[in-house]
DNA sequence: ATTTTGGAAAATTTCGAAGTTTTCTTGTTT
DNA sequence: AAACAAGAAAACTTCGAAATTTTCCAAAAT
């Protein structure tokens, strides 16, 4: 049962923003080990490359732990993810061509559709993953056109920890909040199409608000 | 010789800040070893806590560079340091306390003795390792009142990243240069204390477009 | 009752060697 | 001469064990 160390470290990452390892667990290599079929000090080299994406927490000489989630912490990341989605939009909306305006619509169209779909059948469950895709998609497209990787790849983190931290909180997730989120999309898409950076920055602050 | 690994881990930052390693440069764990003292793993271990910050680049099976330097980078680096730091700063201004206010006015004071003397001296090494401690403590103390240690780690983080990217361009740093910069602190320290945010991101953003 | 101490258990780090992968070199072919 | 291939060398990763550090727990002291 040989592993890739990618595949690893895809498959923690997933753990960790889903909470399936819960924010704040200990990570100990000794007992990942088992999992993969490898040496624990492989775990050990994955967990520090997690580390650097914001989603493991590493202190020298006692090891790892999934990032904790506090309503501080919670706020503080929305805060910043806020901050680089309004910039990264803003700037692609200066520099973006046809072609990200094209990427944005069909990412948006895409979300569209799957949001429609859990609308209707009121359970989120079955469509999450789709969704989770979808969403991340769309939000990554939308400052796409920024021409800054060093903020693309920011804005990627805190996206990472944002999920983490929010995953857990479970709130209802019923049909209206997903009539709400539709509406949130469709605003910043609206906006980021029209050019309008102030409207734009707007939208994304109220899709993002109910976390502050 | 046995070397505590937190004294490689400075060492090494330090030498990737100065550019004794220099931009694009590969770091072999290999070669570092015979440094340190210890083995290669032990300098990998490091190199990984490194990347982290973004000194160091990490590619799977292909090893460790120091981050590479190019036009591109420095203006990326420049304009997400910039977002930052007029972020930060306009944060502190609301939230920040005569605290604050205190400890940035004598963090300028500290900063604006050295400036003068080098001004005076005409030759800015001597007083390089002082100055740069100064300078960093001055814009890390700016934003320490905006209450998001996320914004700070991610701040720190680029500043970092910024003295790595600029400190082999080896501009003219005659007196001229620190006039300049002298004024440029002197405004925005001003700014931040008349809690004038428009004034300060003004500021912030003249001290740093030299590098855009 | 709380704090301190000692030592055992657990966890983390470090190591050198073995196993892979990549890179380099050299010789061959087109 | 350029492109390709095979083999050798170098670099990177993984491993299991040894060394170190931290954590835990129970007994002793305040």
């Amino acid at each position: 049962m040989r592993i890739d160390t990618n595949e690893i470290y895809v498959d923690l990452q997933r753990k960790l923003i889903t909470a399936f390892l819960k924010p704040g667990a200990k990570l100990k290599p000794s007992d990942l080990q088992g999992e993969y079929g490898c040496s624990s000090n492989t775990v050990r080299d994955v967990l520090l490359r997690l580390s650097k994406v914001g989603l493991v927490e590493f202190e020298i000489q006692r090891g790892f732990r999934a990032k904790a989630s506090t309503p501080e912490l919670r706020r503080d990341v929305t805060k910043f993810r806020i901050l680089l989605e309004q910039e990264g939009a803003a700037l692609s909306m200066v520099n973006g061509g046809v072609q990200w305006e094209a990427k944005l619509s069909a990412s948006h169209h895409q979300l569209r559709h799957i949001e429609s779909q859990i609308e209707l059948s009121n359970d989120v469950q079955p469509y999450m993953d789709l969704w989770s895709d979808a969403e991340k998609e769309f939000h990554d497209t939308l400052i796409s056109g920024c021409e800054s990787p060093i903020l693309r790849e920011n804005y990627g983190n805190i996206y990472a920890q944002f999920r983490q931290q929010m995953v857990s909180l479970e709130r209802d997730f019923g049909s209206n909040y997903f009539q709400a989120i539709i509406g949130e999309h469709q605003a910043i898409l609206n906006a980021a199409l029209a050019r309008d950076v102030k409207a734009c920055r707007d939208a994304i602050y109220d899709h993002l608000k109910r976390n502050l």
